[in-house]
DNA sequence: TGCTATAGTATCCGAAAAGATACCATAGGA
DNA sequence: TCCTATGGTATCTTTTCGGATACTATAGCA
């Protein structure tokens, strides 16, 4: 039982949250419960339709959001996150935290430096 | 007091983790403590010495590792988390464990899709 | 004299991610 | 009759990421 790096499944969890939309599809479902497309993209200024529609397929495709189509027209789809989704949410509580605390620790080593 | 997505800052932590190699060089630091750039490269096959070196150098800007080079020929150089590159360690067990989790979870999903 | 080990840099290339833009179907309303 | 809203797709271009390869310096050793 060696400590083999190449076991390493954090690239596992990583590769469902990163990229520069999932996350705030993922904490916007979190916080907000079941969104339309429609009100997903206009709450994320600068995304795509293509780029919302691909990041939805990524993570409906690992069940950590639900899609349900009312057979409507205009068309009508709702996103909101499974059970299993929901497991992620400390993890990117987690992030969240420390990347708000990382904003301010990144100005304290620049003055630390300066004073040196 | 709204709840603006666009003021996440999971991406300020995800920055610093993400990517092929960063996971495996902070968690093998973390677990394996004090290790020399040619140790780092042998226990990382398939990295090269331009992508080690640009990772070890982003990690070391954001003061998550410690670089100590000793004026020495042929070189040598030290790497190390810093304390503060150690409060991600949470956040890095969690992925890998949610991760682990999830390679088990997407087996079962494709079962029960096989079954309906 | 030439070879090795170490910790890098410098360039170039290909693949992948992201973005811009145009297009589609159709119910209901003006 | 034409326009709008909705939830997409299909292409093309740009940007970014990662990798292959070659090059560097120099102490010590045979």
């Amino acid at each position: 039982m060696e400590s083999e790096v190449s076991q390493c499944r954090v690239e596992e969890a990583l590769g469902i949250v990163v990229g520069k939309w999932k996350p705030v599809i993922i904490l916007y479902l979190l916080h907000e419960g079941t969104k339309r497309f429609s009100e997903l993209k206009r709450s994320m200024p600068g995304i795509t339709q293509k780029m919302l529609t691909k990041q939805l397929r990524e993570l409906e495709e690992e069940d950590i959001i639900k899609r349900v189509v009312y057979p409507q027209v205009p068309p009508k789809v709702e996103y909101s996150m499974t059970d299993y989704g929901r497991t992620l949410s400390p993890i990117l509580e987690a992030m969240h935290e420390w990347g708000t605390n990382h904003v301010i620790h990144k100005q304290t080593i620049k003055v630390v430096e300066k004073e040196a």
